[in-house]
DNA sequence: GTAATATTAGTAGCTGGTACTAATAGGTGG
DNA sequence: CCACCTATTAGTACCAGCTACTAATATTAC
């Protein structure tokens, strides 16, 4: 048999919207080289939506997480008092993992930790100047992680700020950062 | 005058917008209490395009962002050799910015070093064990900076990589990773 | 009061679909 | 070899949410 499978095709249809959902029946009729009928039944078949519909998941994924980036803090913001201290937790999810593992990315404890950091500090302008860093476990798809940052010195516009995060009562990262405020104007 | 000003109202328009691109000119019209045609008077004005258009344009914004997460490296990896080097370059993008600010945040840049820390190991299962960093000077929005990452040193699971990332010729960031490949299934 | 601007109304046509009916192609089993 | 089943293709009516256009009516300015 010359032609490809149903079964092949589909799955091949998958992997073409996994990648980039925006194509029309149409593209994907030219991509597939089968008449549009056959990309629809297909996608009846696999419950794919159509392409309007895909977009707009895909839309409103892009919205919640600028809103998340707009925000001061990656994660959610459970209490704060300015020079004192912040606490923030963190739902972790599967775009967070390492390919094919359950096991989240480095960056984004890292993430949570560093904006944290920025975000008890009492001034408009803040950057990280030096950090260190240990990571103690690894967090897992789904994981709700605690950070807290506490201010240990304050020098006029330099601070060291203590984060550790955890699972549970479990220690899983922790770090010292050195931010520094900008000056006004 | 009661009635809303036409300019208040583009400015509303534009707000609402803001907040949500997936609004019908049908639910614009209701939200601002005019008729669908001074809606679409207004887009026309303020050269604001379809629902159908914004929405594309958040969703490939989404993929692209997507795309970035899902392979191995925060940006673009241009060379590797495994166990030695690797090199990537990230172009910044407004996304990345402190808000209301050129400033790229923190966690970007580490992102990029920790990802190229990663990729540049020998193993399958790479994790982040403890870092030391340093945030040299402000990345702006914009900027195209390029992270090499070396190894240092290896001893058996363990591995010292060190990282450093340039825009040009100047240093914005260094870091010494210390990274554990874990051990194969 | 008249001119200019703003707003509303309505039409034809477009894209990318859904939902449906029907015809045809290509094996497989008896 | 024919009947049957699955897969594929074709075609129709209809829909949302527009664009592009014409035309009528309100509102405001001078």
């Amino acid at each position: 048999m010359i032609k490809m499978l149903k079964k092949e095709r589909q799955i091949k249809l998958k992997e073409i919207l996994n990648r980039n959902p925006l194509f029309t029946d149409r593209e994907l009729s030219e991509k597939l080289k089968v008449s549009i009928q056959t990309v629809r039944l297909d996608r009846l078949e696999l419950k794919i939506p159509e392409v309007r519909e895909r977009t707009k998941s895909a839309a409103s994924a892009y919205a919640r997480l600028k809103s998340v980036n707009e925000g001061e803090v990656i994660g959610e913001l459970l209490e704060l008092e300015l020079d004192h201290y912040a606490l923030s937790v963190l739902k972790t999810s599967e775009e967070m993992a390492l390919q094919r593992s359950q096991i989240i990315r480095g960056h984004y404890i890292f993430a949570q930790a560093n904006s944290l950091a920025v975000a008890v500090i009492n001034a408009q302008g803040v950057l990280t100047g030096s950090t260190s860093l240990r990571f103690h476990k690894t967090v897992q798809v789904g994981d709700k992680i605690k950070a807290l940052a506490k201010v240990i010195k304050k020098e006029q516009r330099r601070y060291l700020i203590e984060v550790t995060t955890y699972r549970g009562d479990e220690l899983v990262f922790n770090g010292d950062f050195i931010m520094f405020a900008q000056l006004e104007g």
